[in-house]
DNA sequence: TGGCAAACTGACAACGCTGTCAATGAAATA
DNA sequence: TATTTCATTGACAGCGTTGTCAGTTTGCCA
């Protein structure tokens, strides 16, 4: 069983180097280098003469040696903890797309939050693998732990809808009060007054956000919150349906309950489906994300949509401009992307 | 305006190196190297030594530097052009989990497949990062150009659920024909007879292979697929509605639509609530790949679940394997994962 | 036309690790 | 005991880039 020698990756068609192109166009290499980086301080025509050697070579720097050289490492790290896969799926798109033109590369790190050893987990990832961003996200951004960690390794990050330690580092954020404020504020414009409220889990800052707009708008309309009608839930599906279950159990129910994540208010028209409740006629249901099974469900759901992606391709881009010296991206800077009512079946005029 | 003088990145808190670690266990480093990489012939004495020095200094390895030393990048590349996003999360998901388990690292590279610089592209990423592996999904699997590209540049890959090309790479598959097949067949025993298909998109091979495994079942009962009752979608939502609409047109209908996945079958529901048209009362709709969405629409959805993460796992699996010189995932090898009819609500006995 | 600053270019030393190979010491054999 | 073998270790040369700095041109001014 004679094995054969193991071919080396990479073997095959020799990649070409700096050097080949330096040989070729008949310069240094640190010259290409400064061409390939766009770097003042070369004359044109010897531009032109290293650019047309790199071209006929299909010469591609090495990634992995100009981050060793470097100071950079052309990665950030996407770093999640949702099992929403919509969610994380935009994150990553956004991430991308920004990274794309700059010539960055997004690692996906998933990283379970309730992990006993979360600490060590980030601070070996960032130390074997030296990003040069992070971007992260609920509710991995609220915990101390993790920002501690990220911190003493000196990596520069973007929090996506932080809750926690405000201007404790760039953020960008969406108006989850104001959003959750407007969709109370829509209810109440149908003709509803008896509204109930389903939270979402207590680790996610968006959960204290959007209850805490709903309540302002219900206050804002002289009506209180009825705490029988605010349930707890904790951003899943099934938790929508105990809320549900839990809602609609007593004879005094509300008109219209206001989900704080679409796949809760799946959960509650799930069970309405079940018992034979019908959604709008008997009650309306709203949700908050927009996912996609907002168009799945049946009625449609009336829904806040959020720019998830631009969330992320912001972030991305505050770590970019920081790795490129601009003074963007430092801690304090926020910025807030807009959100959209979308009306859909879910809900009706009463 | 003075600018603070730009602080490099990873400066904070000096990471250890192999250096750091090599004078502390008082040994040379390349034995330290010896140790990280748990190579033979070092004393256990000597590597308790090292092992313990690591551990004080929170030692690891810069994966950077082993990569340009090496031969190895750490890192595997998961190519995709898929909209559906908890298609893309299960795969990303099933890849990450196995490579974290041997220090990997998953590198998620969107690709559009009609791009008309794939080829500079895919052959740019694999130059400019070295890859120890890449998985290929379809339909950038099928497609002659990436694969030349790939192999071109002596990068070993793995391709999930191929169509064309047998046998020219390792591959993990289900069995799409048996799957259809079977489905059709739990219509059947379900006393349809009439039963219509909608086809995928034509440049994935899953709709080709589905639809063979319909035309198999159906004439193993004895009976002819009907050309009127055949449509061609594209896997997405709207292909299904279009499909529905065309399908129950006319005054001849079947009791029973398979569309070959979730997207189109939930599409062909949306048409049905639209039109009153009663799921699965007065028709009954099967599906293929089992979303997150088929629990969301009312009725269920009956459909066929695919191992999508294990399929990853598997792939990266191989790649590791080969990675570690071990003859695993060459061209030839395939794995067949299995699948599961999961039956619900939207097909009823007639 | 000489002189000096600014633009350009390249030599060379890292970056932190692994591969190679030679040196050392210990164990096994004669 | 002398010799051979093998396990153990380290010195050193890269890997393909970038940063530093010094050297060489060029352009501009008096």
């Amino acid at each position: 069983m004679a094995q054969p020698p193991r071919a080396l990756p990479n073997t095959a068609n020799a990649v070409s180097t700096i050097n080949d192109v330096a040989r070729l166009a008949g310069v240094s290499i640190k010259t290409v280098s400064r061409v390939m980086n766009d770097e003042p301080n070369v004359r044109d025509e010897t531009r032109a003469k290293v650019k047309e050697a790199a071209n006929l070579l299909h010469y591609r720097p090495n990634l992995l040696a100009r981050s060793l050289a470097g100071a950079r490492s052309f990665m950030i790290g996407l770093l999640y903890d949702n099992p929403v896969p919509s969610y994380v799926y935009d994150l990553q798109m956004g991430a991308i797309k920004r990274c794309r033109r700059s010539g960055y590369h997004v690692m996906a790190e998933p990283q379970d939050a309730h992990a006993p050893d979360l600490e060590r987990a980030i601070g070996g990832l960032l130390a074997t693998i030296r990003l040069d961003g992070v971007i992260l996200t609920p509710p991995l951004c609220d915990m101390a732990v993790v920002l501690q960690t990220i911190e003493a390794a000196g990596v520069p990050y973007v929090r996506v809808a932080p809750f926690l330690y405000p201007g404790r580092s760039a953020a960008v954020r969406m108006d989850d009060v104001r959003a959750a404020f407007e969709m109370t504020e829509h209810l109440l414009t149908l003709g509803h007054r008896d509204i109930g409220f389903v939270r979402g889990h207590p680790e996610h800052g968006a959960s204290h956000l959007r209850y805490e707009g709903y309540v302002k708008a219900m206050r804002a309309a002289s009506l209180e919150p009825r705490a029988e009608w605010v349930k707890q839930g904790y951003f899943s599906f099934e938790s929508g349906i105990d809320a549900a279950a839990s809602l609609f159990a007593g004879g005094d129910r509300p008109t219209a309950v206001f989900a704080s994540n679409d796949a809760m208010a799946f959960g509650m028209i799930a069970h309405c489906q079940q018992t034979g409740i019908h959604v709008p006629d008997d009650i309306s249901i709203v949700g908050f994300d927009d996912t996609p099974g907002a168009l799945l469900v049946w009625p449609h759901l009336t829904t806040i949509r959020q720019p998830i992606e631009d969330l992320a391709h912001q972030a991305a881009d505050m770590l970019l401009a920081r790795a490129n010296g601009e003074d963007a991206g430092q801690a304090g800077d926020t910025r807030l992307l807009p959100f959209e009512l979308i009306e859909r079946q879910s809900a009706r005029k009463l």
